[in-house]
DNA sequence: TTGTCTTCTCG
DNA sequence: CGAGAAGACAG
């Protein structure tokens, strides 16, 4: 989620990119939150939660970043930190209260709707109305709040009148026409009713004129068809208006019987007369229209409905013309991948499939026939074969390694969490769960480090298992066997898992020349690990000795060198951790036979109770579970990507990469990771309604004055997972706020809450002496009792994460082993059409085709983004607030914070950089030229150096990249040159 | 007219 | 179902 707002006011400093200047960007991706959402987003049509779907998600997705050639670092997330679960419960239970709240209100409203109903009828004057089909009674999602206390069955006319505008509205989505308002039937209904009808149906008009009549072909009948809708809806205001009369001539006599309900249908009828008489005077203009342009109407098909609405994707397919035509009845809603029903194309199924899968959403595109046919240019044949001949990257296993003790936290804390939450919502008593939340977290925390000790072994163990069946049909299939050296073993210190890869294609010549080169080696290697992979698993230590002995697989000495590292920092890291034993610990540093024969014993308990947990959460579907968790990651490396789990938030452990020069930055939609101190930032990569947005540290320095301490600050006031926000704060005043209280540190929200308690004391006394326009306003905020919570800031400038220095390597998908996977042959390949063989052979080819068509819709649409280059500060007030805190920073003291590495050399660099508004700064622009280039040049030299201060511009790959892009137009990016 | 709160849509 | 985004509403 991140800091409220947080991006919109980044958002004039994010530049669109075309994501194929990422290529060969090592990039971290946040991957914890897709599988929450994943699963309870992602349905089919008939709306059941979709199986495995964190899987095709993950799937879609990871198969984006390498079509893009990107190297991506996976990153889960661990345990979560106390602050956040705080302020999670704390939020979750504020929102009960709020919907009980609302639910027992509503309740009384009905109550007293109904009494009011039943007086009338005493009156005697209404007649029977006409109860749509009881046949629609059993709507399935009938709200809880409609849900009334039994009602007198023998009064079926005095049905809740919220029930009845359910069928109602049912109804008329059924069949618009369906209700005839000058129906006898309709005119004897009681005015509340009918009024209630109208706007429904106004409301339902306004939403979906489409439904009533589709909107025709040709542009000359378009003017007719708007001027229907204009007077249906004409008709429907004057209806509604002698409606209302009615009401206020009824009502007038009877003092108001309920003030709240009067009141708002008072306010209502003045609305609505408004706008009727406003409409009336359209409506003289076209009256003899009004029965020619009604027939219009065509029968509304659901495939049409997003035709009609849904803006324009930016990523089209060139072959999107011809896809009016295409008859795709099952292809409805955006929700689902239209993948999941396979059209029984022609032979390349496959082909859709991936291109479903790359286009990682829901676009009707994917699987129009015609986009097969777009032909593979040779230079994007050699593009793809470059993706695929990128340099085996040495492995080094120590590399992917987190220290052991984190890992498999995430099992255990989830379903703690699970258990706390039942027993939340039972508890009415605020502070009562607050406490009991923090005992059971507490509480279980040793357990847990027990359990994640045990939870990251049998990990282990299950990958090796899991390795079992695709070794199995290894066997038959010598051919494949090639594609299979990926391999789970245990490192001999039992630190990580870790999987090689020979990544040699270059070309499908060479590809074919040189399997038969190197087969004969790998073959040999694979014979042997074959072996060992082969084996039961009772003797698995055995195997995994050798394999780790094994050259192909992972080259001792580099580990030895790194395990030298490791094992001091694990010693430190060791001493934090008391609560684990201290024999567990030595146990990592040297392993024996008889070691790894009494782990393996405890571990065959273990993975008993780990498989009836698996059992369990299995069955509670719609959750993220270590399951998940663990099946991710194994889909992750059968794609032959990296990935590490964080000890705690995963967006924590990104920002660290990227300033440790791990990776080159990171995806992600979460702005907490600029509060974790992120450089460089890739939005949007995975919403395909957007384009991707590339943010950089140094400019949020530069055009906004921001730094980490003051988002930090600002986290405080809009509000983030750490802490509420405070109400009525926005990202404006929230600059604002900052801007009226310039001080390093935490100082700013210390200032405000000082000055602001005084103010609250005074209130009368002293109104506004001098006080600025802001802070009149700041007066009537509500801040909370010990407002700045330190924990909040300090939870940012110190997250957990793991330090390792370590560097990644990428291997080759593994096709045929994702192929074998079970979870994703059920979910995914086998839904998109995957037959069990020719996998390989179809992908490679796919992928062409896909970069092909991809990159020419990427080139088109990126020229026309490029276009519309930066916005510059939309908002008057934080343009003003902006120029304030900048000036007000060079003037004043130099330090910002002091328990951050900010040093911030640049300081002088400042105000450079395109302020399109005027905003002249004092200092002189470093970079030359004006207003394009110039920005781009100059950020990412400052962006390299911000980390250590050093003032020395390095001019990186990247950077020179970046320039270069930018320099013409927007396109050129590296690579393409480099291949041409 | 701008910023925030609220409702709608997407994943 | 939760989060982002457009729309509603208030200063």
């Amino acid at each position: 989620m991140g800091v409220h707002g947080l991006w919109r006011l980044l958002e004039s400093t994010g530049k669109p990119i075309n994501p194929e200047t990422l290529e060969g960007k090592i990039l971290a991706v946040d991957i914890s939150i897709w599988l929450n959402q994943a699963v309870k987003g992602v349905r089919d049509r008939e709306g059941n939660s979709v199986q495995n779907a964190h899987l095709l998600t993950l799937f879609n997705r990871i198969c984006k970043l390498l079509f893009f050639r990107i190297r991506p670092v996976f990153v889960f997330d661990g345990d979560a930190p106390m602050l956040k679960k705080q302020t999670l419960a704390l939020r979750r239970q504020r929102k009960e209260e709020l919907t009980t709240q609302s639910k027992q209100t509503n309740e009384k409203l009905l109550k007293t709707f109904l009494k009011r109903q039943a007086i009338k009828a005493a009156l005697g004057d209404h007649s029977k109305e006409p109860l749509p089909s009881l046949s629609s009674v059993k709507r399935n999602e009938v709200d809880d709040m409609y849900v009334l206390p039994a009602l007198p069955p023998t009064e079926e006319k005095e049905r809740s009148r919220s029930e009845f505008l359910i069928l109602f509205q049912e109804e008329l989505y059924e069949d618009p026409n369906s209700v005839d308002m000058n129906s006898e039937d309709f005119t004897s209904l009681p005015p509340e009713m009918k009024h209630e009808i109208l706007k429904e149906m106004k409301e339902f008009c306004k939403r979906r004129r489409t439904m009533f009549n589709k909107p025709p072909e040709r542009s000359g009948d378009f003017s007719q068809y708007q001027l229907a809708g204009l007077l249906q809806r004409n008709r429907l205001n004057q209806r509604l208006e002698g409606v209302e009369k009615e009401m206020s001539q009824r009502s007038a006599g009877s003092a108001p019987q309920l003030g709240q309900q009067d009141e708002d249908e008072q306010n209502r009828s003045v609305e609505s007369r408004r706008l009727v008489s406003e409409d009336n005077s359209h409506y003289i203009l076209i009256k003899g229209e009004a029965d020619v342009a009604q027939p219009a109407a065509a029968p509304w098909t659901s495939s049409r409905k997003r035709k009609a609405d849904k803006p324009e994707p930016l990523w089209r397919p060139i072959a999107e013309d011809d896809e009016e035509e295409d008859v795709r009845p099952t292809c409805s809603d955006a929700v689902n991948p239209p993948v999941s029903k396979p059209l029984q194309p022609p032979s390349p199924r496959t082909l859709k499939a991936i291109q479903a899968a790359m286009s990682d959403g829901s676009d009707e595109e994917k699987l129009n026939p015609d986009s097969k046919d777009g032909k593979v240019s040779p230079r994007t044949l050699l593009a793809i074969q470059q993706a695929l001949t990128e340099d085996e990257v040495s492995v080094s296993p120590s590399k992917l390694q987190t220290s052991p003790q984190r890992p498999a936290r995430r099992v255990v804390i989830s379903n703690s969490d699970e258990e706390t939450e039942p027993s939340l919502k039972e508890e009415s008593d605020f502070s009562q769960s607050a406490a009991r939340i923090k005992d059971s977290l507490l509480g279980s925390s040793s357990e847990d480090e027990l359990g994640e000790v045990i939870g990251e072994r049998n990990k282990a163990f299950r990958f090796a298992a899991l390795r079992q069946s695709p070794t199995t049909a290894m066997e038959s299939e010598v051919e494949r066997v090639r594609e299979t050296q990926l391999f789970v073993f245990y490192h001999s210190n039992l630190k990580w898992l870790c999987f090689t890869e020979s990544f040699i294609e270059v070309s499908e010549e060479e590809f074919k020349q040189e399997e038969a080169n190197d087969s004969a080696g790998e073959k040999r290697i694979l014979e042997e690990v074959q072996e060992d992979e082969t084996k039961t698993e009772e003797e698995s230590e055995e195997s995994l000795t050798q394999a780790t002995g094994h050259p192909a697989l992972s080259s001792d000495k580099e580990d030895e060198e790194e395990g030298e590292q490791r094992k001091a920092q694990e010693k430190e890291a060791k001493d934090d951790m008391e609560s684990k034993p201290t024999a567990e610990n030595n146990e990592w540093e040297h392993l024996d036979m008889d070691e790894l024969e009494a782990l393996e014993s405890s571990l065959q308990l273990e993975q008993s109770s780990l498989r009836e947990q698996k059992q369990q959460q299995e069955r509670m579907a719609n959750t993220v579970t270590g399951q998940m968790y663990l099946e991710s990651q194994e889909l992750l490396r059968l794609f032959g990507v990296p990935f590490l789990v964080a000890p705690m938030e995963a967006e924590a452990q990104c920002a660290a990469l990227d300033r440790a020069d791990q990776t080159n930055g990171t995806i992600t939609d979460d702005s907490d990771v600029w509060l974790f101190g992120g450089r460089h930032v890739y939005r949007n990569f995975f919403s395909q309604n957007k384009y991707v947005e590339h943010y950089q540290y140094s400019d949020l320095q530069s055009q906004l004055g921001l730094d980490r301490t003051k988002m930090i600050n600002l986290a405080y006031l809009l509000g983030s997972d750490y802490t509420e926000g405070v109400a009525g704060v926005g990202y404006v005043t929230g600059m604002e706020i900052l801007n009226e209280f310039p001080a390093p540190g935490l100082e700013p929200l210390i200032q405000l809450s000082n000055w602001w308690c005084e103010a609250q004391e005074k209130k009368r006394l002293t109104d506004n002496p001098r006080d600025t326009k802001v802070k009149k306003k700041l007066r009537e905020l509500k801040l909370q009792p010990g407002f700045p919570n330190p924990a909040v800031a300090q939870a940012y400038l110190q997250p957990a994460v793991d330090q390792s220095q370590a560097s990644f390597s990428w291997g080759r998908p593994q096709l045929d082993m994702i192929k074998e996977y079970p979870f994703v042959s059920a979910a995914v390949l086998h839904r998109f059409g995957w037959s069990s063989r020719k996998t390989e052979e179809t992908l490679q080819p796919v992928i062409k085709q896909l970069n092909n068509q991809q990159t020419q819709l990427r080139i088109d649409s990126f020229f026309r983004l490029e276009q519309q280059e930066k916005q510059s500060i939309r908002s008057q007030r934080l343009r003003r607030a902006v120029t304030c805190m900048k000036r007000k920073e060079r003037e004043g003291g130099e330090g910002d914070s002091s328990e951050e590495e900010l040093p911030s050399p640049s300081k002088s660099r400042k105000g450079n950089l395109k302020n399109t508004e005027g905003q002249k700064e004092e200092e002189p622009p470093v970079t030359g030229g004006g207003f394009l280039a110039p920005k781009k040049s100059s950020s990412s030299g400052s962006g390299e150096d911000s980390d250590e201060g050093s003032a020395v511009a390095m001019v990186t790959a990247r950077s020179v990249f970046e320039a270069n892009r930018r320099g013409r137009g927007g396109k050129r990016p590296r690579g393409r040159g480099k291949k041409l």
